[in-house]
Parts: structure tokens; C-alpha cells; sequence
DNA sequence: AGACTCGTGTAATCTTGTAACGAATCGCCA
DNA sequence: TGGCGATTCGTTACAAGATTACACGAGTCT
């Protein structure tokens, strides 16, 4: 096996710095676009950047600490939809959840890596590979407008570990 | 614009030869890998075959015309599940909806493009372009076994006759 | 204050997808 | 041709995912 760009977070990093890393680009992000980044938005996001894999609406709804309350499913919607279009997370379409954006550079299409033992996530970045196929689709007459690629298979972590 | 393939098949072509070939294609694929096309399977692969659209799974169920009842969603899923893993239909995630694979070819990925406005669905030969995605992951570690791939946009046909 | 916009809270409902289990059917072989 | 094992079917019930509708409230312009 030769060298491997680290697209993958290690198996056991600090998760406190993705967190505080991802609410920083958030807040960022809203104050340029003049968007709120509500307690709601705020924390079904932190909810997110708590772990690389994907976690559907309910899975979040489950975890949602709402002065000791739980709000309802719609509430979660509408923070994730909030957060899509600020491309704070992505929706993973293969399996009807929800990732945080870990890539920080702009023009990343819509490209995970989807761990199908660990379900860890990873965005290679890209750009190049997005605009190739995008032009191909454009070959055909086709305007294309939103690209979703997904890759299901084993991270690396898992492929070295075993044979679940 | 330059020449474009025609990936899309004609606002009004002969819909009953598309049926037939894919019916055609299902018995003998189900034939070489000694697996039996049912009914079931089979009524719901014609009712996909009848448009090049994805369809939900209980829009299947609707049409579905079983001796004047209805079947079970459970049923449909199976069958759909069956003709998937024939590699006679693919699901198109983005969507939750499946659609009749149009690709005689093997090799192809599910590399779909999905009209916004029509919700025509094609499938471009996608061998080289599946094989250099698969590359790119792979150099990260991880080890791909499927690849979901949708552009969503506006298909020629869209384009031209308006602004929906 | 009054009008406007955006986000919140709540309830109800709809759509999509599975689990479990026994009955029916098919292919095979004695 | 009768029995056996493996699929497939039919049914019920339910879990998971997503949306609609509507009233309230907090901010912000004028």
C-alpha cells in the first residue's frame, strides 16, 4: 500500500476541535450572509460536528437537549435545511441522514466517502472531478445544476481492522 | 452548442418497444442466473419500464393492477429490491424513487442524470468515469464498492421548450 | 405604535420502508 | 409421485422519515 492523503479523520483525534472548528466557520459564514445562527441552528449543527458519519433527522432529534424538553421533527428540518443552504452540512442521500461539512474549501461538489462498516464520512475535495463530470452531463444537452456522488465502501480504518 | 448524444430518449418515441426490450432483457438475464422473473417482479418492472421516470415505490403500488387488489408495500419492495440486485432497475437516491435501468451495456455505475422539471432520467455510459472516481477514493485508503452518482438539472428537452 | 419579516412551537398527517410469521409454491431427487 | 428444502408470497403491524398548517413572538424598519 503506498501513501494515502488523509481524507479520513484519525480513528481517535480531538473531536473538540472539529466542534469549535466547525461552530467558528458557522458563525462566520452566517454573519457574511447576514443569517441568525439560532440556539436551534446552532445546536443541531454542534449535534453534527460531534461525529464524522452521518446521523438521521431522529438521531438528532433523539440527542437534542431542549431544556430538558424535545422539540419536534420539523424543528430538526428546518435547522438542517437552514444549515444545508449555508453548506454547513450535506444531506446524504443514500441513506436518508445528514452529515456536517468538514471541507473548508469552496466549490466542493456534493462528494462523500461513505463508510458502509464504521459509517464514517470524508469529502474528498472535488472540484476538478465535479466539473469533469458535470461537463460530460453537458455534453449530452443536459444543464445540469446540483451533483450528488457518493461512494459506499470501507474507510481505511475499517479495511485494516477487519472483516466485519 | 455542439453535437450532443442522445441520451435522452425522444419526447415521443415507441414507449411499447422500450417495454418489450426491457421485458426481453429481464427473462433472459433472470434465464443466465438461473432466478425466476414472477409476476410480481415482473409487473412492477413493466410498470417502471413504462416511463423513464423514477417512480416512489407506492407509486408503483397504485398502478400496481393485481387481479383489482392491491398488493402490500412489502411486496413491492421486495420486488423492487429482486430487479435491483438484477441490475434492472436502480434506485435513485436523491430521490427515493427507483427507475428502469435503460443501459444495455454492463459496467455502467449508477451514474444518473435526473431532469428537475420532467423528471426524465438517463444513464450515460459512465465505465471511465466510474473507474477514475473509484481511483480517486481508493488513493485515499478506502475501499469502494458502489458509487452513487446523480446530477440533478434540466434535461435538453426542458431546456428548449421553456422556464419552468 | 404599526406593519413587516423571520423564526419558533405545536399538532396532525402523510410518505416511505421494515419486521415477523405462517402459508403457498417451485425445483429437485428418491 | 410423493416428500423435502428453499424461495416466494400475503398479511398485519409498525418504525422511520418528512411535510403541512397555523398561531405566536422577537426583531427591525418607518
Amino acid at each position: 500500500m503506498t501513501t494515502q492523503s488523509s481524507l479520513f479523520p484519525a480513528p481517535r483525534h480531538d473531536h473538540s476541535a472539529c466542534i469549535a472548528a466547525g461552530l467558528a466557520r458557522a458563525e462566520e459564514i452566517c454573519q457574511d450572509r447576514q443569517e441568525r445562527l439560532t440556539e436551534n441552528r446552532r445546536q443541531v449543527l454542534e449535534l453534527l460536528l460531534a461525529e464524522h458519519r452521518p446521523a438521521g433527522a431522529y438521531d438528532i432529534l433523539e440527542r437534542f437537549d431542549w431544556k430538558g424538553r424535545k422539540p419536534a421533527p420539523v424543528q430538526i428540518y428546518r435547522a438542517l435545511s437552514f444549515l444545508e443552504t449555508m453548506g454547513l452540512v450535506h444531506r446524504v442521500a443514500s441513506q436518508n441522514a445528514y452529515v456536517a461539512c468538514s471541507s473548508r474549501g469552496e466549490g466542493h461538489g456534493t462528494f462523500l466517502l461513505v463508510c458502509e462498516q464504521c459509517r464514517m464520512v470524508a469529502e474528498p475535495s472535488a472540484a476538478g472531478l465535479s466539473r469533469a463530470v458535470k461537463e460530460l452531463a453537458g455534453n449530452s444537452g443536459f444543464e445540469p445544476r446540483a451533483l450528488i456522488l457518493e461512494v459506499i465502501g470501507r474507510c481505511p480504518d475499517c479495511v485494516a481492522t477487519g472483516d466485519g
